[in-house]
RNA sequence: GCCCUCAUCGUCUAGAGGCCUAGGACGCCAGCCUUUCAAGCUGGAGAUCAGGGGUUCGAAUCCCCUUGGGGGCACCA
């Protein structure tokens, strides 16, 4: 069976036998990658992997004053987090600094760049200016046609300098975009970039034309933040006599206030998700609809479906709002498809960290898998487990005592009942939720109250909630001695509230 | 301010001229199930397709304008 007829690139890549899709993921390591980054992974591994192509990872380390330390690793553990292996790399620019400087050097022979001078005092100087007339706040070009001599002295007088593009004053750039169709700027309104700076280290815009085409890249997916510095790109391509690749600007991922999604928006590292107990195939399934749809109904897809569906012209071109509560909706539906084995092993490291400190270590792993167990359809995010079940593993319960009584129900009546079950319990064999049930349910009749009341009265007793899993598997998971150890505390406890009614 | 870009329920989206009195999902509401909470099932509210002009026999779908949103305008990426 042939493939789908795949992407307007994909189609155009099967006649070309020079080579496949190569894309790539290129953060800069400045912080946690959060969740806009890492859904520009996701299309670019789904791409290479839907059209059997490469995934590279390349760093772009290339700003010595925002590099934070640990952030590279932070990289590539949620990469691998999320499942998202890359062929290639990572490649780091700050380990190719020699390249970027020739090619700028090349840059200015070819005459399509200039060396410049202006010290950072002058240039805000001149954006105020231009600020002021209320024009760009664009580069004057005061260096742009500098006196060779000029130039050589500076040079060798160790005059701190930058290489700038000399971007044409007339004209316009367009590049085809797979997502947008074609993008036009007017070059007059474009900048003279700085394409090398002081330090030596190139910025973005050449490092990455650089390296793109160094390294054979075919398409580049990224944020549509990126729409307005690729006209630069392409002329630096054709500066540079080379063929650009395809560009794909991806919808921008906005936070609930519909800007850009940013740390004030409260959790957005895929380091936060994964502490707060999201599963890597839900993140990936829910990221992979932000921007992309395969019909008007598909929602739940694995990752092989994802790859095998996944093509460009089916990427959205409108900003999506991260909806964290379809996330919980989404997580909660891949924990309750998870067998309790599996289900077990992802919660466990949750009830060692959350569980309170009196409980001791290491949890008990058998236990733990019967609480589980019944934990499981309740749980949207993992993190939430330790909540859930934490009078499982506690001693005793606390709870106001009011809450033992039912509606309809005064302290007495909540003593008979429990007077009642205690009996009925006392010489059961199996402490199962079977002989549970068909020992305690007949009491409701017995005592003309509803299983409502009674069975509330009992929950509340021995979990300290009012809203605890099935309550017979509770008792039995809980075990014999704890239920009635509970039982009895909530029979004084009553006790107590009687004589304070009475007195 | 200038440039680019986007525009369908609160949110994610389907829709590529007649199938749309606009479909699905999350969330919300109600009912059912039921010992509570979940889960599940059923039903419901929710979008005059941003507004206005065209084009067409016919427009959410094509064109133009307006408005609104977003992004960019650094020796950051």
């Amino acid at each position: 069976m042939r493939q789908d007829q795949g992407t307007p690139g994909a189609s155009f890549m099967a006649n070309d036998t020079a080579g496949s899709i190569r894309v790539r993921f290129a953060p800069s390591p400045t912080g946690h990658p959060h969740v806009g980054n890492i859904r520009t992974a996701l299309f670019n591994w789904l791409f290479a992997r839907h059209g059997g192509g490469t995934f590279l990872l390349r760093i772009e380390d290339t700003d010595t004053a925002r590099r934070v330390e640990g952030a590279v690793e932070s990289i590539t553990d949620g990469l691998q987090w999320l499942g998202l292996d890359w062929d290639e790399g990572p490649v780091f620019q700050s380990d190719r600094l020699p390249l970027y400087r020739d090619a700028a050097d090349a840059l200015i022979q070819r005459g399509a760049a200039y060396r410049c001078f202006c010290t950072p005092e002058r240039l805000e100087q001149v954006r105020e200016d231009k600020a002021r007339q209320h024009l760009p706040p664009r580069y004057d070009g005061r260096c742009r046609d500098l006196d060779p001599a000029e130039v050589s002295s500076g040079i060798t007088s160790g005059t701190p300098s930058v290489i700038r593009f000399k971007t044409p004053r007339h004209g316009e750039t367009t590049f085809e975009d797979l997502i947008r169709g074609p993008v036009t700027f007017e070059n007059a309104t474009l900048n003279d970039y700085v394409l090398l700076k002081s330090d030596g280290y190139p910025t973005y815009h050449l490092a990455n034309v650089v390296d793109d085409h160094d390294m054979r890249v075919t398409h580049i997916m990224r944020a549509d933040e990126w729409i307005s510095s690729t006209p630069l790109h392409v002329m630096l391509y054709s500066s540079f006599g080379w063929n650009p690749p395809q560009f794909a600007h991806l919808p921008m991922i906005l936070g609930p206030d519909k800007a850009k999604l940013s740390k004030r928006h409260g959790a957005t590292t895929v380091i936060e998700y994964r502490e707060q107990g999201y599963l890597p195939e839900a993140l990936f399934n829910f990221l992979a609809l932000l921007g992309w749809s395969l019909d008007d109904k598909t929602e739940l897809f694995n990752r092989n479906e994802l790859v095998k569906a996944f093509t460009l012209e089916r990427v959205g071109k409108t900003a999506a709002v991260f909806d964290r509560t379809k996330l919980d909706w989404m997580n909660g539906v891949y924990i309750r498809a998870l067998d309790i084995e599996e289900f077990a092993h992802h919660a466990m490291p949750f009830l060692e960290r959350d569980l309170p400190e009196s409980v001791p270590r290491p949890i008990d792993r058998q236990y733990a898998r019967r609480v589980l167990t019944l934990l499981q359809e309740r749980t949207k995010v993992l993190s939430e487990v330790a909540e859930l079940s934490t009078f499982f593993f506690e001693d005793a319960v606390s709870y106001p005592e009011q809450q033992l009584i039912q509606k309809g129900m005064d302290a007495s009546k909540v003593q008979q009942v429990i007077r009642t079950v205690l009996a009925a319990v006392d010489g059961l064999e199996k402490w199962e939720a079977e002989t549970l049930e068909s020992s305690i349910r007949p009491i409701c009749e017995q005592l003309g109250l509803s299983p409502r009341q009674v069975f509330g009265v009992l929950r509340v007793a021995v979990t300290g909630r009012t809203a605890a899993p099935p309550l017979f598997d509770t008792m039995e998971v809980l075990g014999r001695s704890h239920c009635l150890s509970r039982l009895t505390i909530a029979y004084r406890r009553m006790e107590d509230s009687w004589s304070a009614e009475i007195g």
